[in-house]
DNA sequence: GTCACATTTGAAGAACTCTGCAAATACAGT
DNA sequence: ACTGTATTTGCAGAGTTCTTCAAATGTGAC
C-alpha cells in the first residue's frame, strides 16, 4: 500500500494547501516537473503526445539522441509513471501513460508561449 | 525584441509540433518545469499562490529551510521570471509573476492527484 | 546455432544543483 | 555613528543528472 498523505481524507481532491503540510505532495510535484525538467524529455514526450505512440528509435531520432541516451531518458519516464511500454517482436513502443499528461504538457506549453508574448526578457530586469 | 522562436508566424499559438522543431521552445519548457522540479521551490510557491504575497522570512518558514537557501532559490525563481519582488523598508516581498503560473501549479497538483488515484504505486511495475 | 537488428544496461566523467555557513549589504530606529 | 533585523551573496561540499561508450540482452530470419 502506497501510502503518501498524512492523514489526508484519501478520496479528497488535493488542494495546494495540501502541498504545504507534511505529506509528501511537494515531492510528489517536484518529482513529476522533473521528468519534464530536461529538454530531451521534453522533446520525447510531445513527440509521443504528437504520434500517440512510437518506437524507441523513433523517439531517438525526434529528441536527437543516441538510441542509448533516449532509452535512459525513456526510463525515467516509465519509473515515474510518465509513459507505457509495449513490445513488439524486437520493436518496442512507448506512449503517454495517461491522458491528462497531454494536457498538462499543453498547459507548460501554453505558459512559455505566454510568457514569450508578455514579459519580453526574463523577467529578471530589476536591480 | 527578444526573438526566441525560429521561423514562427510571432503572433500563432504555440502548438505541440513547435517543440518538436529547431527553436528553443524544448529548452524553454524544460527550464520552466525545472524551476518546479524541487520540493523547495514547490512549496514557496505554493506558498505564494496560497498568500498572495509573502516577505523572505515567511517563505522561508513555509518551505522549511534558511534563510539563505530560501533566498537562494527565491533568486532561481525570480531568473525564470515566475515571481516578482517588491521592497518595502528593510521587509522584501515575493509573489507569483502572473496569474497563469498559479493555474499551472493547480494543473500539476491535479496530475499527481489522479496517479496517486488511478495508478496504486509508481507505474513501473512491468518486467 | 549464427547473423542482423532493436533496445537496454552499467560504468564513468563532466556538469550541474542544493544547502549551509559566514560575511556582506540594506534599511530603520536611536 | 551604532545596533538590530531582514535579506542577499559567494563559497564549498555532497549529491544528483545527463550523455557516451562498450557490452549485454531480446527477437526474428536463415
Amino acid at each position: 500500500m502506497p501510502h503518501f498523505k498524512e492523514g489526508l481524507p484519501d478520496a479528497r481532491l488535493l488542494e495546494p494547501r495540501d502541498v504545504l503540510g507534511d505529506g509528501e505532495v511537494d515531492e510528489r510535484v517536484a518529482d513529476l516537473m522533473g521528468a519534464l525538467s530536461s529538454s530531451t524529455r521534453v522533446r520525447a514526450l510531445f513527440a509521443l503526445l504528437e504520434a500517440g505512440e512510437l518506437q524507441t528509435g523513433e523517439v531517438s531520432k525526434a529528441v536527437r539522441m543516441s538510441p542509448s541516451a533516449t532509452s535512459h531518458q525513456l526510463r525515467v519516464l516509465r519509473d515515474l509513471g510518465l509513459v507505457v511500454r509495449r513490445r513488439e517482436g524486437q520493436r518496442v513502443f512507448y506512449a503517454l501513460a495517461d491522458a491528462h499528461l497531454g494536457v498538462l504538457l499543453k498547459e507548460a506549453l501554453y505558459h512559455v508561449d505566454h510568457a514569450r508574448l508578455v514579459r519580453g526578457g526574463t523577467g529578471a530586469e530589476e536591480t
